[in-house]
DNA sequence: CTGTGTTCCTGTTCGC
DNA sequence: TGCGAACAGGAACACA
């Protein structure tokens, strides 16, 4: 589910949570999601203030007051959802909330629960010291953060160069560029006129300077990420915002999910075709993404 | 190193 | 309406 610009949302949301006191108690509700949960993990947590809540790509870091840090992935169906002892049900939320799946609850006086819910159990949760977190193996080898000061036509033309992979697969490395998902990679294309089947290392001239088309995508990637944001990001089953509020930019997609419908693109002509990358479905205009 | 296929898990949608 | 197949926003891992 979450890419970039909804994990972002999800962080705005938590952060003014989190902001209101310590976490009381955590509930922990099962021994793994996509992985074991770290040794003494609702125990650790216990009593523990948020200091600051950041995003690295698709992760979510809690930094603790004890030199801890919480990190949190969201998988393909992760959601959190905020609820005070007064207000127990679900009224803001348009879709039913499956309780089958929250898998960890953080209790903070007042009664506020913060819960994660998670029905494939893709995503995950997990402890390290916050000096650590720079060399961890799951940080380690991200690539340019795109809203990020390091993001410029010439960085992505440095990760890029020599790479034969279609440009699709590579933008979803995440090792190439950190936080992009299905949705976003062919947005950003579309917006660009790039077509996904392009070898990536072509939009690198010999020698090794972004082409024009590059400085495009770069361009594109940030512009539809921000607009995303802007949106509240895109719900097509579970994102919500932590209020419980539905994002709003699926309803600006021009590529994603629109097989067999027009182009959107001022003057073009061509229809919208899905084919499929790396065992993904690709979405695009062969008419004006060359 | 690079690129691709498989796999984890559950829920929803689609075609018959 | 029922039922199986296909598919879903991620990414670690195995392998050619």
């Amino acid at each position: 589910m979450p890419e970039l610009p909804e994990v972002e949302i999800v962080r705005r949301g938590l952060e003014r949570v989190f902001a209101r006191g310590p976490i009381a108690r955590v509930e922990q509700r099962r021994h793994a999601l996509r992985f074991a949960f770290p040794e003494g993990f609702a125990k650790r947590l216990a009593g523990r203030r948020v200091q600051s809540l950041r995003r690295r790509a698709k992760y979510l870091i809690a930094d603790l007051d004890d030199q801890q840090a919480l990190i949190m992935h969201l998988g393909m169906s992760g959601s959190f959802r905020v609820e005070r002892a007064a207000e127990p049900s679900s009224l803001h939320h348009p879709l039913r909330v499956d309780r089958a799946h929250d898998h960890v609850v953080f209790h903070l006086d007042g009664g506020i629960r913060v819960i994660y819910n998670d029905p494939r159990r893709f995503g995950f949760m997990s402890l390290a010291l916050r000096a650590d977190l720079s060399s961890h193996p799951l940080f380690a080898g991200l690539g340019i953060e795109p809203l990020g000061p390091d993001m410029s036509a010439a960085a992505l033309a440095a990760a890029l160069s020599g790479r034969k992979a279609g440009l699709k697969s590579a933008l979803l490395d995440q090792r190439t560029i950190a936080g992009l998902g299905n949705i976003y990679v062919c947005e950003a294309l579309h917006r660009a006129k790039l077509s996904p089947l392009r070898a990536a290392g072509n939009l690198v001239a010999a020698t090794g300077k972004p082409k024009p088309a590059l400085v495009r995508l770069k361009a594109a990637i940030q512009e539809v990420l921000r607009d995303a944001i802007d949106a509240g990001g895109s719900s097509l089953r579970n994102h919500r915002q932590t209020d419980g509020s539905l994002g709003k930019f699926q309803h600006s997609f021009r590529v994603y999910g629109r097989e067999g419908e027009a182009c959107a693109a001022p003057g073009c002509r061509g229809r919208i075709v899905r084919i499929v990358q790396a065992g993904r479905s690709t979405f695009f205009c062969d008419a004006c993404q060359k």
